[in-house]
RNA sequence: CGGGGCGUAGCGCAGCCCGGUAGCGCGCCUGCUUUGGGAGCAGGAUGUCGGAGGUUCAAAUCCUCUCGCCCCGACCA
């Protein structure tokens, strides 16, 4: 295609409203253009990364034996009420109201209208394992949508969802997905791992994010430097310390830390470690509260507390609880003379002794407080986020965190939805069964966002070959008909020998040419001018790198297929 | 929802404190020259100053309300 005709508003400028490096050049190399918080609008050239990022997608899923359909964007209220999600979902699940005021949504997700489908169409064993996808705009009315692409309210995503007679074989279609997804991602290009993930609204018990390893990403991972463990912190677990400390006990003292709330205080004035101090956070779980003992130097994982304590949604009591539950303002809690709520503790508290802990009235701590002899704890469990140093759960080596975009997540969720929808299928014995369900989501305009996170410079965006808007630009630095001439030719070639070709035929200076190309990120640029025509040749620049060789243009397309097949990531 | 910031030409911004005919750079249009890393000269177009109300002889500027957007946090496939 011709620049001429595409419509390509590159920015010299950085815009304002962009932070992050994908959404900025996104913006600058004119893919997206914004119309609402969290909602865009596709330019020609963004669309085409889409496309190309859909293809490999759908290559993929039919390798894996996925079919496509394609379902509503608007499902009624029914179906979300069957599975308890019409209340359960909240304020993230854009509702509306047709002219005959029934409830409708828009789907963030589609396990409810994918299970009504299977129960009305699907009725033997025989016809399993299914599973079907769709690539498909979903929306979810995010609290707040940021960087661009990377965490948009409307949003392009793959789904998927499997169906089972029994576990073994969702296992092996999750398996698929998981082996399906990791193609893919190492199609797009993309530094990735894999780690384990907490389930979240979708629901069921095992589950796995793809992470593209990148400092804006908005996830933490923690990971064996030795072994092949690695979870979101959400998730990662962390092992109860094995060595009792045996320091002889010293007697409960109370000592007055006037105005000293924060774990940074008490330590600072009391001129000790934060691992000497326990800190009692008091949570709210549901209608009940619970006072949570952790380690100063440990941070309380509200997902695995949320777990234990088996509900959806945990949150820091507000100050009134606290004083209502303590007897003092915020900052002085203590696990003795508790009385009103169950006292939850770490791991790790079992095995520090002669701590400082709050007295439970202001202004005032215990030092030498110890388990068992000053105070009790109801339950002792894993409650706090893995740190980098931590011995792996699982396998050797320690855990090392780093930051990710979760761009893809598996999810096996057994029977959740099946038996909520009643979506059931005859054994061979003719005996009526529950669906054993899957489901799998890719974000496709995150996977855009994550592949330039990981790849751009100083001047732009380097695409990785299989998604690149195209393959190569071709860039007329001259207006002469030599030139010219040379150009149609090529790009003629080029569009034979199979290759996307973007032909910068705009009459502008050279300069705004090749910066632009630079700031598009497309991986090869040829460069057809008076001058190198002079000495017989066209000149080719490697994106990535910038390498520049001069090739004569009748050895161009075998010269391109050459590099092609030693770039990295190669042609499909 | 809490905290912070911003809405002035297509983009980036100044002007606002201290009220007095709306500016700069880039981009855009026309012409000429130029043409291998964001050209030069000359001419030109483009604004409900986010919106509503108020104060005032006079509001981009002051006051009130409101809408939108960005960042941090809470939240989240």
């Amino acid at each position: 295609m011709k620049t001429s005709q595409l419509l390509i508003p590159t920015l010299r400028d950085d815009p304002g409203e962009a932070e992050t490096v994908s959404h900025r050049l996104m913006l600058r190399a004119g893919l997206i253009r914004k119309v609402a918080a969290g909602i865009y609008t596709y330019l020609p050239l963004g669309l085409r990364i889409i496309r190309k990022i859909e293809q490999i997608i759908r290559e993929e899923m039919t390798r894996a034996g996925a079919q496509e359909l394609l379902m509503p964007i608007a499902s009624p209220a029914e179906l979300w009420k069957e599975t308890g999600r019409w209340d359960y979902y909240g304020k993230e699940l854009l509702r509306f109201k047709d002219r005959h005021e029934r409830d409708f949504c828009l789907g963030p997700t589609h396990e409810e209208v994918i299970t009504d489908l299977f129960r009305r169409e699907v009725r033997s064993y025989r016809q399993l394992p299914l599973n079907f996808y769709q690539i498909q705009t979903k929306f979810r009315d995010e609290i707040r949508p940021r960087f661009g692409l990377m965490r948009g309210r409307e949003f392009i995503m793959k789904d998927a969802y499997s169906f089972d007679l029994d576990e073994a074989g969702a296992k092996v279609s999750y398996q698929n997905m998981y082996d399906a997804y990791t193609r893919i991602f190492t199609r797009c290009g993309l530094t990735f791992r894999a780690v384990e993930a907490d389930t979240g609204l979708i629901g069921g018990d095992v589950s796995h994010e793809f992470m593209v390893l990148a400092d804006t990403g908005e996830a933490l991972v923690a990971y064996s430097d030795q072994g092949s463990y690695a979870a979101n912190l959400e998730r990662a677990e962390v092992l109860p310390p094995t060595e009792a400390d045996t320091t002889a006990l010293l007697p409960l003292t109370p000592i007055a830390t006037p105005q000293r709330r924060t774990v940074e205080e008490v330590t600072a004035f009391l001129q000790i470690t934060p691992r000497q101090l326990v800190k009692t956070l008091l949570y709210r779980a549901g209608t009940e509260s619970v006072a949570v003992l952790i380690r100063g130097d440990h941070e309380v994982n509200e997902v695995k507390l949320a777990r234990l304590l088996k509900v959806t949604d945990v949150a820091l009591a507000d100050p009134e609880t606290v004083q209502r539950l303590t007897g003092c303002p915020p900052g002085f809690a203590g696990p003795i003379g508790l009385q009103q709520v169950r006292i939850l503790a770490d791991w790790a508290v079992r095995g520090v002794t002669n701590v400082v802990i709050g007295a439970n009235k202001a202004d005032t701590h215990y030092q030498n407080a110890n388990l068992d002899r000053d105070f009790t704890v109801e339950e002792f469990a894993d409650l706090r986020n893995a740190q980098a140093g931590d011995p792996s759960p699982r396998g050797p080596g320690v855990l090392t965190l780093a930051r990710g975009i979760e761009v893809g997540q598996v999810f096996l969720l057994g029977t959740k939805y099946s038996q909520k929808m009643n979506a059931t299928i005859l054994d061979e014995h003719g005996k009526e069964r529950l669906a054993i369900m899957g489901c799998y989501g890719i974000g496709v305009g995150r996977t855009a966002a994550a592949a330039i996170e990981q790849h751009h410079d100083d001047k732009g965006i380097i695409w990785p070959f299989p998604i690149a808007p195209f393959h190569l630009h071709l860039l007329t630095v001259s207006q002469s008909e030599k030139t010219t001439s040379t150009a149609t030719r090529l790009y003629s070639e080029l569009a034979a020998a199979g290759f996307d070709v973007l032909w910068d035929d705009r009459p502008d200076r050279a300069g705004v040419k090749f910066n632009d190309a630079d700031l598009i990120g497309i991986p090869f640029q040829i460069v057809v001018g008076d001058k190198g025509l002079a000495d017989g040749i066209v000149e080719m620049k490697i994106r990535r790198g910038g390498t520049k060789l001069r090739v004569a243009p009748g050895d161009l397309v075998a010269h391109i297929r050459t590099l092609c097949s030693e770039t990295d990531p190669p042609v499909a």
